[in-house]
DNA sequence: TTGTAGGCGTTATCAA
DNA sequence: TTGATAACGCCTACAA
C-alpha cells in the first residue's frame, strides 16, 4: 500500500522507488529498475498519498473556491470555469459556500489556509462596508503571508489580484441601447445600497442616461436584495405606483427574473405593458420567454481567468484582469 | 507558524500545545497552561496544517463529489446539498467534474483516493453497460479497500450504498395524472437507450399507460442525448412527422426545455398545440413559462442524503435510501 | 497533568 | 545512479 511496500517488492530503496514513480526532475532511474518499480506498484495497486506528498513537498495540489451559493447559476457557471482551469493545471478544487452569508467568507479563507490550498478564488462581489471587508482582508493577508495566492472576482478593493468585470461600461452601453430603441422613462431595480457590483451598474446606467438628457426619478431607483425575491419585491413595489416607467433595468438577471414573476402575478405584460432588462446573461435565460435583454458577462471565462490569475507567478503589484461585457438585446425590450 | 513555535512561545511541550489546541478527548490540560497556549497561538497567528493532521490521524476531513457538469442545475442543486451536509459534519468538499464524459468517473475516484477523501459521492446516473461500469467498479472497490466509503445517486448497480430515486413510481404517477387530464396520445423523448434513469422513466411511463389501455407507438418513443440539445433534436424530429401526439413526456426537465425551444422554433405552441411534461423539477423551472408539468425530485435533499449515507458507519450490507417523487401539474399540461 | 519519542508516507539532501 | 536518512507538522501511546 505504501511506497515502502512497493520498494521492497521491487527490491530497491525507498528513494529509488520514489524517483521511479514521480520521475523527479534531474534524477534519472535506470530503465530496468524503473520497470520493476512500476510493475510492483501496479501489482500492489499502489496509490500515492497526496497528503504525505503535500507535507514532503511543502505544497498541496488543491485550490479553494468560495461562493455564496453553488446552486445559483451565476456561481455554478463560474465554478465550471474554475474546475476546468484547475483540471488543466492538475489541481483539485475545494468548494466552499457561505450559504449567502458574506461574513462567513473570512472563516472559509481560514479553513482553506489550514488545508494549505495553493490558491483561493473568491467569487462574490464586494460591499462598500469597511467593517465587513476588514475580516476578509485580514484573513487574506494571513493566507498570503503563508504563501498562498488569491484572486477575487469583482472589485479590486482588497489589494489582491482581481478579475474586474466592466460593469460600468456594460450598464452604460445598455442604457444607450435602450435609449436608442426609443425608451425615455426608466426605473432601476438597484439591489443592495452598498453592494459594489449593484452600485456600479446602477450608477453607470443612470449617468449614461443623464448624458443623453434622460433623468431617472429617485423614486424609480429602488433598492433590495440581490436575489430573485429581491427583484420580485422591488418590482411589486414599483408596480404599485400610479405611474409606470417604459422600461425596468434590474441590476442582475436573477432579479430580473424575479421582476418578471412579479409582473406576471399582477397582470402586467412584458414587454407589452413594460419592458425589462437584466445583467449577466446567466444560462437560465436560454429558456426564458420573452427573451430577456441583458448584458453578457462571460461567467465560465471569468472562472478560468480568476484561476489562472491565482495560479500565476507571484507579483509585487496587484494585477487586474479586465473582462469586457456585451449588450444582448432580446424581445423583452422591443423598443417604442 | 508551526505547533512547535507555539509550544516554545508558551513554554510548554509540543504535546501539551497539541492537546490544548485540539482539546483531545480524554486528556485534559490545566486551565492556565491552555490559556498560555491559546494566547501564544493567537499571537503567532498559528494555523494548524490540515495535511499534517491528516497524516498523523490517519484520516482527512474532506469528502469528494463527482458530477458531470457543475453548471447544470441538476448537479449544482445536488452539490448545494452535499456542501451543506459536509459543512455540518465539519468537512470540506472536493469538487470534481467529468465534463460530460462518464468514462472519466473512475479516474476521478482514483484521484479522490489519492487525496484520501473520507467519502465519495457520485452524482451521475448509471448506464446499462457492463464495460463502462467495470472501470468505475474497480476504482470504487479499490477506494473502499483503502477505507473510504461511497454513496451513489441513481441505481444500486455497483454494490455500494445508493440514494435511489423512485423514477418508476414518479413516471407512472405522471402517466396516470396526464391520462386523468384526458390525454390519450403520447410521445416520449426518452434519452439515451442505455441510461438507466432515462430507461426507468421511459418504461414506467409507457407501462402505466398500457395498464390504462393506452399504447404509445414505437415511433413516438424517441431516443437522444440526456441534454437540452438532445431534447431539442428529438422534439424537432417528432414534430417533423405528419401526425402529432397530444402530449410529450421528456424524461428530464433539461430535455423538456430543449423541446420547448424546438417547439417554439417551428411555431408549435405549448400547450395549445401540444402539451409537454418533464422530470426533476430543477430550479430553473421557476422562471419558465408556461409552467412545466414535471415530477419533483428533491435534489438538495438527495445531496444531503447521499452525504449522510457516505458518512454513516460502515455496514456489511448495501444500504439504499429511497427518495420519493411527486407529480407537479402546471400549465404545460392543462388537459383536454 | 505533562513531557518524551516514535510514527504517519513522501521527498530531498548528501554520501557512497 | 542508488541508498541511507533527515526533514515535513502533527498526534498519541507510554513514561514520568
Amino acid at each position: 500500500m505504501t511506497l515502502s511496500d512497493v520498494a521492497r517488492e521491487a527490491g530497491v530503496s525507498l528513494a529509488t522507488a520514489s524517483r521511479a514513480i514521480n520521475g523527479s526532475a534531474n534524477r534519472v532511474v535506470r530503465a530496468d529498475l524503473r520497470e520493476r518499480v512500476l510493475a510492483a506498484a501496479a501489482k500492489l495497486r499502489y496509490s500515492p498519498d497526496a497528503n504525505a506528498q503535500a507535507m514532503a513537498r511543502g505544497r498541496t495540489t488543491s485550490i479553494g473556491l468560495v461562493v455564496h451559493d453553488i446552486a445559483d447559476p451565476f456561481f455554478s457557471s463560474i465554478a465550471a470555469g474554475v474546475t476546468r482551469a484547475a483540471d488543466r493545471a492538475g489541481l483539485q478544487v475545494t468548494l466552499t459556500s457561505t450559504q449567502h452569508d458574506p461574513s462567513r467568507e473570512a472563516g472559509l479563507v481560514d479553513l482553506l489556509k489550514r488545508q494549505r490550498a495553493r490558491a483561493v478564488v473568491i467569487a462574490g462581489g464586494r460591499m462598500d462596508d469597511e467593517d465587513a471587508n476588514a475580516d476578509l482582508r485580514t484573513a487574506l493577508d494571513d493566507y498570503r503571508a503563508g504563501g498562498g495566492s488569491v484572486a477575487l472576482i469583482g472589485q479590486p478593493v482588497l489589494g489582491v489580484d482581481t478579475v474586474v468585470v466592466d460593469n460600468a461600461r456594460g450598464a452604460a452601453d445598455l442604457a444607450r441601447a435602450l435609449h436608442g430603441r426609443g425608451y425615455r422613462s426608466f426605473a432601476v431595480l438597484g439591489g443592495p445600497e452598498q453592494h459594489l457590483t449593484a452600485r456600479e451598474r446602477r450608477e453607470a446606467f443612470r449617468d449614461a442616461l443623464a448624458e443623453l438628457g434622460t433623468t431617472i426619478p429617485d423614486a424609480w431607483i429602488l433598492t433590495g436584495a440581490f436575489t430573485h425575491e429581491g427583484g420580485e419585491d422591488a418590482m411589486r413595489a414599483l408596480l404599485r405606483g400610479d405611474d409606470r416607467p417604459q422600461v425596468v433595468f434590474a441590476v442582475n438577471d436573477v432579479m430580473a427574473l424575479g421582476a418578471l414573476t412579479a409582473a406576471r402575478d399582477v397582470g402586467v405584460r412584458v414587454p407589452d405593458d413594460i419592458a425589462l432588462a437584466g445583467f449577466d446573461d446567466i444560462s437560465t435565460l436560454r429558456d426564458v420567454v420573452p427573451g430577456l435583454t441583458t448584458v453578457r458577462v462571460p461567467l465560465v471565462d471569468i472562472g478560468i481567468a480568476a484561476t489562472e490569475l491565482a495560479l500565476a507567478d507571484p507579483s509585487d503589484d496587484v494585477r487586474l484582469t479586465h473582462v469586457p461585457t456585451q449588450v444582448v438585446l432580446r424581445e423583452s425590450t422591443p423598443g417604442i
